[in-house]
DNA sequence: CATCAGGACACAG
DNA sequence: CTGTGTCCTGAT
């Protein structure tokens, strides 16, 4: 690895924001190495992570290599992460307020496309451990080692070719179809992906719900964490329940949630749901 | 031993 | 368009 570097970027953060980034179910690729610090990959490359000083420090292997810019771009540190923040109706909304408060720093991860749609083609009916556990089976039967024991995503290429029978074997169960349904159509269109990241947010997500095991859930996950569209706004049933009980929206179907959601938080909606969701998963929200 | 989980899908009404 | 059963598997 290489020597350990502060992220100049990196400004006004917590630890709990910064864990919350990592391991709260958006991405399903970094291991804890210490209480403060995280190695992980994305396009084949690693990069250990360090919270310290209320900073980020990073290295990176010396064989797969990430640049500084790369992990900037990662993670959000750019200036617009701030004015996005600043962008949310936080000022009037008290239940947002508190979950800002709580985890500075917290931020949606630019991964790449074809990776997050795979981590949430498994995400059905299961816990974010489930998740990692069957991501990291997967890549380490099908992808390439990268030392530190981590594989990298094997690709959909490679994934057309593996056989539903094979996944299932790793804890896929019935999503294994799902895999083999969307590599298969991928390998014939490889561009298909890169066409979806250009497409306005709801053309990208009828596009992605047209793919076998996507529905409209795991097609705004894909969008949010796969391709930085802060718009979508995935409900799962921790949101549901945190609109039910703090916005009263009860009465309320999923669809008619993602309307109030953009109408009510805005263009980077997005960005407030991981709020939501993190605060709601942490028991950070306190009732008045 | 039954039920449910950070869903999707097929099918019925 | 809304409502229900089914699908893998592990946890409770």
């Amino acid at each position: 690895m290489s020597p350990w570097k502060e992220l100049i970027e990196a400004r006004n953060l917590s630890l709990l924001g910064f864990r919350e980034t990592l391991e709260g179910g958006q991405s399903f690729s970094w291991y804890p190495t210490s209480e403060t610090s995280w190695i992980g990959s994305f396009k084949s490359k690693v990069v250990e992570l360090k919270f310290s000083d209320n900073t980020i420090f990073w290295r990176t292997s010396l064989k797969h290599k990430a640049s500084e810019a790369e992990i900037i771009n990662y993670l959000w540190l750019d200036k617009s992460y701030e004015s996005a923040v600043n962008n949310l109706p936080w000022r009037s909304d008290s239940v947002l307020a508190q979950c800002i408060q709580a985890l500075p720093g917290l931020t949606i991860l630019n991964q790449p496309l074809e990776e997050t749609l795979f981590y949430f083609l498994l995400s059905s009916a299961k816990s974010i451990p489930q998740i990692k556990e069957a991501v990291f089976l997967v890549c380490k039967n099908f992808g390439t080692p990268l030392g530190n024991n981590l594989w990298g995503f094997p690709g959909w290429q490679v994934l057309s070719e593996v056989e539903e029978k094979e996944l299932r074997e790793l804890k896929l169960g019935y999503r294994a179809k799902y895999v083999c349904g969307v590599a298969k159509i991928l390998q014939e269109d490889p561009a298909y992906l890169k066409k979806i990241s250009r497409l306005p947010y709801q053309e990208a997500k009828s596009k992605l719900i047209s793919l076998p095991g996507v529905g409209p859930k795991i097609a705004d996950c894909a969008l949010l964490f796969g391709a930085k569209q802060t718009e979508a706004f995935p409900v799962d049933t921790w949101i549901s329940k945190t609109l039910d009980i703090h916005y009263n929206l009860e009465s309320f179907n999923p669809v008619q949630k993602i309307i109030f959601a953009r109408s009510h938080f805005g263009k980077f909606c997005g960005l407030a749901q991981q709020f939501l969701f993190s605060g709601e998963r942490l028991g950070l929200i306190k009732l008045n």
